[in-house]
DNA sequence: TTCAGAATATCACTATATGATATTCACTAT
DNA sequence: ATAGTGAATATCATATAGTGATATTCTGAA
């Protein structure tokens, strides 16, 4: 038998996963979204997104206004007892308190989520950016800290994200045609740690590290900068900082 | 036909509510909790409570480690949309800057949530608590800033919130008998403004004010810190900024 | 090895989610 | 005013997807 086609996915709890759909919807879109929007862009019938934001918003997981449906305070709630409750979080914490007290930067930590990854912690620098990196914010995997989530997967999973781009844009600086940006990954996964520079923001710096725990990427160390503010000795101090950091990090986590 | 019973509540969506309520006990529940522990707690069969736990898991609103099942990262995602995007935070955040600046205090604001109230914004003062009160923390209704909501409801609506209570409990001070604890909210109501010490918090006193439009309680504005830090003269100072700080941010909200 | 507690798998039944269609509502422009 | 447009809401028949009982496997402890 050669390859079968795409799997049946024969859907369990198939309402469940809609609701979800629709929430991540509304909250990828930075605006309120009309009924009618949340429909097409979920693929739902219009009678069936109204049921469900119905019951959404009874549970406070998303309100509506006259301007349309967005998120609503219940999200806040659970993302609280994600904060205080985690474990990588909170052995996180204090080693993120370290690297941005040794080194004046900005320190962070984010998880992948699906095609994105997500800052979940962030201790500021003595030199913030002008940018402030979101807490809960979805970035990209393809650009600064977050290609070493990239640089772990396989070529399958790898393709997955990028899709079939042929270059790499970045803020600053030429495209980065997409073999040349995969021989990269691979680099990063090799040294242990990425430098990257303008790529998501222009004008930051940043130096990134994998929390790795028995082959499981856990999540991703950085600090940020502002490009004047690193010099080539803070540079290589920051680096083996936070690769020491990433795995004092997986070694403390429970 | 005297007063109908409970009224049937004909489930709709049934399986969707189930999830959110899955959601909403794991994050109450500060600590991990195992399959069986969930399905008790949310009266889901266990057959049924693991379907919905997977499906969770799937969607990353719920994730599962060696200790249990808790909130996963991506309810941190849709947080972060509800915090960058709410009219009522974006409107009232320039407005806590304020109050924090001229009165040295913590000002923030809160939400309704069912039976509990959320913090949904904070500025710090100059003088801050060594509480830190919490973005996304659920917080009593019943003490504190949480008042003036109950103060604003009418007695049915009370009733629910602080069930058969016959005296309230404060962290310092005597249990007040719920007879005159309702003379206070009806007073508070009157007033348009709550002052509170040692109520949740030993040791904090705050000044808390209604975000009212149109006859809707949209929201609490709240100033609070040490006890020792308010003096009478600055006491009556944030009495009026809170007061119209709750109008103000009332009245630019969309 | 036995046992207990928990997690997972299987399955028949029907309550529940679905989407077509119809109706009402909210605005604009005429 | 009034018609016209698009959106939001209500109704309803159908079958599918969710349910919970039961059985099985897994994981440690005694």
């Amino acid at each position: 038998m050669a390859g079968e086609g795409a799997a049946q996915e024969r859907s369990i709890m198939r309402s469940v996963e809609r609701a979800f759909e629709v929430v991540d919807f509304l909250a990828d879109s930075g605006r309120p979204l009309r009924l009618a929007e949340v429909a097409r862009g979920t693929g739902l019938h219009i009678a069936t997104a109204q049921r469900m934001l119905r019951v959404l918003e009874r549970t406070n997981y998303v309100a509506q206004d006259s301007a349309g449906y967005s998120i609503g305070a219940a999200a806040l709630a659970a993302a609280h007892s994600y904060l205080v409750g985690n474990n990588l979080v909170l052995t996180a914490t204090p080693v993120l308190q370290e690297l941005a007290a040794a080194l004046g930067l900005t320190a962070s930590l984010s998880v992948r989520l699906g095609g994105a990854r997500v800052l979940v912690a962030r201790v500021e620098g003595s030199s913030p950016l002008r940018y402030q990196l979101p807490v809960g914010g979805r970035l990209p995997l393809h650009l600064g800290a977050g290609k070493v989530f990239l640089a772990y997967m396989d070529d399958a999973g790898r393709d997955e994200v990028l899709g079939d781009t042929a270059r790499i844009e970045t803020a600053g600086g030429a495209p980065i045609p997409i073999s040349e940006y995969k021989t990269l990954l691979d680099e990063i996964a090799s040294r242990g740690y990425a430098v990257s520079r303008n790529e998501r923001v222009l004008g930051a710096v940043s130096v990134s590290a994998p929390v790795r725990r028995d082959g499981n990427l856990l999540g991703v160390v950085q600090v940020s900068g502002p490009e004047e503010n690193l010099s080539p000795e803070l540079l290589a101090q920051a680096t083996r900082e936070v690769v020491r950091a990433g795995a004092s990090i997986a070694a403390r986590s429970r």
